[in-house]
DNA sequence: CGCTTAGTTGAACGGAGTCAATCCGCGTGG
DNA sequence: CCACGCGGATTGACTCCGTTCAACTAAGCG
């Protein structure tokens, strides 16, 4: 029995019932490709459906008048994708691939099913869903009050750290794959600017480059530097409803 | 028999049964009051509890290190606040009343506990959840991408927005209870280039001032001007799970 | 009536954008 | 095997929006 990559995630919060970890592998059976550079939905499209990354990272962003592009978040390996857009019928924001890509893509009364099914797991994504908006509202605080240097600093020690919870990331390297626009697009900048950061974060030592491979030399000591608040760590669970076959609705 | 806030709310999107309203109704039972200013949670303590609007303004923010201060959303009657912090033990942010207001405490427990009793609901929380996401993202996309001008023009046209969704806002003039220093803080600039840009939107016509009351002569063409796109309208709900008693977990 | 807080305005500075040239790695085709 | 082309990275010069610093005014309040 392979693990899905929902389940592991979930269970990294929680003890999940064998009924739980059946349903969550049943959201898990349609199983989609992607190419890097692939849309998997655009902006303004009508979305049927969510979709749960099983491997590769994605972006999310919306694209301005003038053409211009500002990335939302990314995605990597666990998490649900056009949640964004669950609560409209055309999706807010245009899913790309970075790089190559498997989604498991679960019909959105499904989803909603899951919600009467398993209760516990409906109030599990909420509080994922709650601990996301904070990270973007972080992101909001970087883009609104820091500089180049310090905003993409956080984004590096934000996507490391997020990689460590999700993927197997063991050293402190990883590939970033993502052209200098993205990052731009990702934390407020121009292409030129990045350029000049991540000179600058290179200068402190703090910050090693190898083509798109980053190395971050010191993390603690980095993070110290531009006051980052890792918010991926375990969530608390002890709100959430008993597990079990739920309640009758009462008179 | 009073109407509640959440229940209104909530009944904006859905037809709601009577069960479900009497839930609803069960959870605004302890109400507080707190003067404008007061801080309701501050950012790091303990929060048992959320809180529902009852009435008046609120908003939540961050302290960075050097004491700025970043607001990143507005609540008004009917909103659940500190949702944001369900995620954790200890708050993500400092809940502050704006004017007077009154709140209901519900414990997070009961909270909890609607999502095993009225799935419908808990799966309705989602999408209202997921939509003040994408409002989030709005504005950092404003923020990231915008000059001051437009960063404000935005901000007034969201609020009124979400005044006329959420109160009953008639005209085209509302009050705006906030300190121009709590403009840039929710925006991202000083107070003094606040200062610039409400004049420089008064010297276009299309915004008046009076003290703090504020009042949008063509809102049509202001939002076309700074391309202003309105999220707080209806929510789909389509793929939510079938009202009534939950299903039993099947083998 | 002073004191404090908020709003207003001016001058100078600086971080980031703009524009533009150059470099580099890599795939493609001759 | 090498010339060519292309997208991305790099660097420089100049401009400008928004900040900083610093008055000064207006309004509320004890």
């Amino acid at each position: 029995m392979t693990v899905s990559p929902l389940e592991a995630r979930l269970a990294h919060h929680l003890d999940l019932t064998f009924a739980e970890r059946e349903a969550l592998r049943w959201l898990e059976r349609r199983e989609k490709s992607y190419a890097a550079g692939d849309v998997v939905v655009r902006e303004g499209a009508p979305v049927e459906c969510l979709y749960i990354v099983g491997s590769g990272w994605l972006h999310s962003s919306v694209t301005l008048r003038d053409g211009d592009r500002q990335i939302l978040r990314f995605y990597f390996i666990g998490d649900i994708t056009t949640t964004l857009s669950i609560a409209w019928h055309h999706s807010a924001a245009t899913l790309q691939a970075v790089s190559d890509t498997t989604l498991f893509e679960i019909p959105k009364e499904m989803f909603g099913d899951l919600f009467r099914r398993h209760p516990r797991l409906g109030a599990l994504m909420f509080a994922i869903s709650a601990s996301e908006q904070v990270s973007l509202g972080d992101r909001l605080t970087s883009v609104s009050k820091n500089d180049g240097f310090t905003r993409i600093a956080t984004l590096l020690l934000d996507v490391r750290s997020r990689l460590r919870v999700v993927d197997d990331l063991r050293g402190s390297s990883f590939e970033l794959p993502l052209t200098q626009k993205d990052i731009g697009d990702a934390v407020g900048l121009t292409k030129t600017h990045v350029n000049r950061s991540l000179k600058a974060l290179e200068a402190t030592g703090l910050v090693e480059r190898d083509g798109r491979v980053i190395r971050i030399t010191d993390i603690d000591r980095l993070a110290e530097l531009v006051d980052f608040r890792d918010r991926h760590g375990a969530i608390a669970t002890d709100w959430l409803p008993a597990v079990g076959a739920p309640a009758p609705v009462n008179a």
